[in-house]
DNA sequence: GCTTATATGAACGATGCGTTCAGATGTGTA
DNA sequence: TACACATCTGAACGCATCGTTCATATAAGC
């Protein structure tokens, strides 16, 4: 007995995955969250439920829930291991480069992946643990963007008064913004012109 | 029997409210709610299903339903109730206008009744009715802003560049962006700054 | 070998959504 | 006057989902 074949794709009938022992067994780790990954890809966000993961996954719901305590940790999970980090490449000017990053957070928001962050805000609404985990995600993206921002600013790009966190936080708003309000399809570009225009050195 | 009594604080046993015949009955809108305007208060957002409203309004779930096909139309509803309409008083200058604007919507916000708007934008993220209503919303609002920043322009204030529609956006986004990260407690006036001091003639 | 932590699968309770039904009410019209 | 009609309540139902608990099996590590 006991044969630890890796079955993921379900082909044979009963039994795949056990205890490995005292210790956690990565392959459990990978079953759900991959499972979730496929459920999004099938069924859509709607279908994203603590059962159908487990059922998917070949996972006990016990275990599911030992490792994330609630759904929400749970998708922020399955978020974290989807979206790839982005780095700001430097397209020359603010401008480009705010326009090739909201092009970038747009096209992943819309794919069935990228859905799980509209379903992240929406839970960290209700969800203590998840509007915690939402707040450190945004300060780690501010800080990142707060970068780039400053490099503008040592460029000579801005105008005196401007902030660079400060000014990362807009531009970081009207993404949020196009993401609740479903409207991804928003132009990257006139919407980089449309928040940052103010601020550039030379608009007067 | 048929004793019409407007019992709505309960302290009768019976029966309160019934048919007024073959048309809507206005007594029943207004118990309704008020049911969920005093829930919000009492348990606050947590407390707020359907199932709560009708007991508390003494009303049958049918006629929730028959009014309001969705939890989604009557957060709204008891939203739009709630909500006193804005009006953006003119302080003289854009920038304390605004802050003054942020000032109210993150105080009402943080009302019980105002904690419902967070829970609309939750809801909109899966139930497109809602997401259409809040739609709505958002332009109705969008078109106040962008008068008041019109005004501003016309007075001078703004950069060449500046359009009204576009900055009242940006404007908006920064106070839903509080909002839904749970940082209502931002200093209005230094958000306004944050915000439009780019804008600004005067400014460089 | 014994302890310990893990994994599954199934059951359970609780909650909430949305639907359906029966029975009572009163308006408006034929 | 009589009847059709739309409304209201209250209760029940089906269904999905959350999160918990239990019994049982597994194997690492001391």
């Amino acid at each position: 007995m006991a044969d630890q074949v890796e079955d993921l794709t379900g082909s044979c009938a009963k039994p795949q995955r056990r205890s490995i022992g005292a210790k956690r067994n990565p392959a459990t780790e990978e079953a759900i969250l991959g499972a979730a990954q496929e459920i999004l890809r099938d069924k859509g966000v709607k279908g994203l439920s603590m059962e159908a993961v487990a059922k998917r996954a070949r996972a006990g719901k016990a275990t599911l829930y030992k490792w994330w305590p609630s759904r929400g940790a749970l998708l922020v999970a399955v978020y974290e291991r989807a979206k790839g980090e982005h780095v700001h490449e430097d397209k020359g000017t603010l401008i480009a480069t705010m326009a090739a990053f909201y092009r970038y957070v747009f096209d992943f928001w819309r794919t069935a992946e990228g859905q799980v962050f509209a379903l992240i805000i929406a839970e960290a609404q209700s969800d203590a643990d998840v509007a915690e985990a939402l707040e450190r995600y945004r300060k780690e993206r501010l800080v990142a963007l707060a970068e780039v921002v400053d490099r503008s600013q040592a460029r000579g790009e801005l105008i005196e008064g401007a902030q660079a966190e400060a000014l990362a936080e807009t531009i970081m708003a009207a993404a949020w913004m196009r993401l609740i309000t479903g409207r991804l399809d928003s132009d990257p570009e006139r919407l980089a012109h449309e928040v940052l225009d103010g601020w550039m050195v030379g608009n007067r």
